[in-house]
DNA sequence: CGCAGGTGACTGACTAGTCAGTAACATGTA
DNA sequence: TACATGTTACTGACTAGTCAGTCACCTGCG
């Protein structure tokens, strides 16, 4: 019996974890290297060296170079959809307030975090891996349409916003942000260009005047 | 006297131009495929079939992969950015419509042509090519900038928009149909989630209204 | 012929993934 | 305590495959 399988045997079938975090400090080390240099750029010894470890034991971990991009994609964007679904949850105020909240949370998250690198990863890297635009299609991006589509349209409702496409509303409150936060990870943090806490701002007075009764 | 050598001695330094249109032919197949894949995972072997040479040939119009790179995004960009300006030059309307009209017309381009694409790739390999940012933000970002953030301020000045960070509204008019172009390269045409026509029109609806007076 | 405008076959450098080996620790036993 | 046995977590060195870039040779045309 091999020593995969009998790691296997004792902790079950799938991904190995064991009790140290070194899968979550590969994963860091993943979505900064792949951010940088894209996944077809990203050397796992490189990976390896900035997580502390060798090579060999990614594999530990991980069946792959892809298994290891799917994990960190994953891991990088669902918490951020369902804080966002829980702050729409336990809102109260005016739903103007809401969708401020909305653009300057994730907008901060996007900006500054590691989110704006997951997001600018699966653009650049979405048509490699088809499973990956179908997991995010159904997991982050309709999830969060909907739950800002559903504020704007509850503002409709209530007569706060005027009677427009919803969707097409939704989408226009979220690119700014996600543009921002690609920006952010690519031509990089230049404010004599675009200084991005001034921008999600401004974004906010402005879509929000627009979308005004 | 080597090849390279003697071509040059014949025809001049620098980048080498024969009379037919191969190197527009190589430079399309690229753009395509590039921005399909990426630049790492682009083939020039590839790019070669699909330009009907040999992967040899490409050597002749150019130095490297990494000068077909260049060429490719130097050639994708510019014409949009001369011809909105001449547009703004010529417009003689409100500042509104003109607005309107940039945002529709640069756009279609985003979504409908290959500067959706040049866009993506980018915003993808900017990090691998450092230069590729300089040249970028000097001669497209900060020209389309000066150009929109111009048209802002003078509504600003006529009282057509209400007093505002004309830069910083510059970049919102710009990034949902940047976002929207890497979206249609990346993800897909996908109206279910978000029809890109339908969202440029609610675009330039809502953020005029939002920079009103 | 002479040569502009190619091509196919090759190579060297690079890297994902594998595997035999091992240091450090845990546990049992006397 | 002291030592044997087994396990965990990891590594260095290797292989096989890929691809940018080169080079010797070809071919149709003036």
């Amino acid at each position: 019996m091999e020593y995969k399988d009998r790691v296997e045997a004792a902790l079950g079938k799938g991904t190995v974890r064991r009790r140290s975090d070194r899968p979550q400090a590969i994963i860091s080390a993943a979505i900064r290297l792949v951010g940088e240099h894209g996944f077809a750029n990203t050397r796992l010894e490189d990976v390896a060296e900035a997580a502390g470890v060798s090579k060999a034991a990614i594999y530990l971990y991980f069946e792959s170079k892809e298994d290891l991009f799917f994990a960190l994609v994953r891991e990088g964007a669902l918490p951020t959809v369902a804080d966002t679904n829980a702050a729409v949850a336990r809102h109260e105020g005016s739903l103007s307030d809401l969708l401020q909240e909305i653009i300057l949370g994730i907008g901060h998250l996007m900006a500054h975090t590691e989110l704006g690198t997951i997001v600018k990863i699966v653009a650049a890297e979405a048509r490699n891996f088809p499973e990956l635009v179908t997991y995010h299609r159904d997991e982050v991006v309709a999830r969060a349409m909907t739950t800002i589509s559903g504020v704007i349209e509850k503002g409709i409702a209530t007569g706060e916003f005027r009677p427009c496409d919803a969707r097409a509303q939704a989408a226009l409150c979220i690119f700014p942000v996600l543009m921002n936060g690609i920006w952010m990870n690519s031509i990089g943090p230049d404010p004599s260009i675009v200084d991005p806490d001034a921008l999600l701002k401004a974004h906010a007075e402005t879509f929000i005047r627009g979308l005004a009764a």
